[in-house]
DNA sequence: AGGCCCGCCGTTGGATCCAATATCCAATAT
DNA sequence: ATATTGGATATTGGATCCAACGGCGGGCCT
């Protein structure tokens, strides 16, 4: 058989199921704050929005709950999980202490080649004028530094780490200075990995991430004392773990 | 409304539906390695053993993908989950970064009940004499101290590693010197709580897992090169990430 | 008038049925 | 004889249908 065809050929036992497709779209959807946490996720409306039955629906709503972005109780329908400001905090120190361990690892895998793609992803992120994007292209230079440190399964956790933080991380960037601080971190941690200090490049990630968990946390209740509870800000004690 | 009846009451709505059911079930066997690795998970038997329809049987064989317990291909069925040394390694890798600081936080939070129960957990893993409970008295020994940490999504995670390990470590412990040296690690570790020096029972917590899990694929890499791939090492590269 | 109960309706959980795909094996051509 | 192909069977993915449950509002009793 001839192993090179004159087209490309795909692995298609792999390709994704609808069940897959919905579940990503969903995922992104909560990721990015389209959907707004404690909004009800109606099977049925769903299921008519991707044209399909309810049935790869359930499960694509199981593994977001099984990933801890989505909260069920039996027979009342699932919501986007909501998160308390203490759940919020304590996710920003579990990154505090995977993430300096994933970049100290890449730094030295890093060719120049990657490095040149970071600092591109670190301007993209620093030119980056429409706030809407701010998160994705602060997840990208992120990124674009863990996914050298051949650590998938580090890789796989830090992954849903920030998947459930992302939409706080937006509204943080917002602060006035939150922006202007995060830039300079960025080139910084930048900076050790281009000179190869791996070290560094860890304890400025660890700072960066604290600081930002830190100052997220604080606007957060100040909103809270502020508005009441009727902005933006997460609601209590919604916690759902990641597993069972 | 009397609130005080004379039974106890519970929480119907989140008591367990039939798929969370099953997803205990199979996560528990697969765990505990009654399943194993490679073993391919047919809806339909598994179904029949449970006395219900495929539906929820699918669904909790979706969440086990989504915990890395099971892989999956498309029409071609679900297998327990195979991993190969370099994964193994990576597991203990994160464990050895994320327990420590699970034990540091944990231990000025213990009171001297919890320091009890610890160390009766410790003394009945020490006394252990069925090897097929060492797993499970091991992981109670550690999660009696990590309970305490008051850092749910932390255990959570925690929890998962150790999900995806437990078999091996069990293989582990069987090694000549692995239980005995599990015995004094622990004791050690215990000893740090006991005198309240939390960076003391975090490092020897790191010591104590990077050393398993440096023994433990020793072993492995071991029995490979000497039994070609017929023992019961886990085979190559089926690593299927938790997330996506 | 106010509180309680009961039945209707929407939604979820599960069963059954159908379509799509893989696997295995026999038939066939080279 | 061997490799290829076509079909039979097993198994998964999805659709449709039914039962169990929560929520809500109207009627009823006090």
């Amino acid at each position: 058989m001839p192993e090179d065809l004159a087209f490309e050929a795909v692995d298609l036992s792999r390709t994704a199921s609808s069940s897959e497709l919905i579940y990503d779209a969903l995922r992104d959807a909560i990721v990015s704050g389209r959907l707004a946490e404690g909004q009800v996720l109606r099977q049925d409306s769903i299921a008519r929005m991707f044209n399909v039955s309810r049935i790869p629906v359930r499960e694509a709503l199981g593994r977001l709950e099984a990933h801890g972005l989505a909260a069920s109780a039996r027979y009342k329908g699932m919501v986007v999980a909501s998160m308390s400001p203490d759940e919020i905090s304590e996710i920003f120190e579990f990154r505090a202490v995977l993430e300096p361990v994933v970049v100290e690892r890449a730094v030295p895998r890093m060719s120049a080649a990657d490095l040149s793609r970071a600092q591109r992803a670190c301007d993209a992120f620093a030119a980056g004028t429409d706030a809407a994007r701010w998160g994705e292209l602060n997840r990208d230079f992120h990124w674009s530094l863990y996914s050298h440190s051949g650590m998938p399964y580090h890789l796989s956790v830090v992954r849903n780490a920030m998947d459930r933080v992302e939409r706080y991380v937006r509204s943080q960037l917002k602060l006035t200075s939150g922006m202007e601080r995060a830039r300079t971190d960025h080139q910084a941690i930048m900076d050790a990995c281009a000179r190869r200090d791996a070290a560094a490049a860890a304890e400025l990630t660890r700072q960066h991430i604290l600081n930002a968990g830190t100052t997220l946390v604080a606007f957060i209740d100040l909103q809270k004392t502020t508005t009441g509870s009727a902005g933006v800000g997460p609601g209590r004690s919604n916690y759902v773990g990641a597993s069972r």
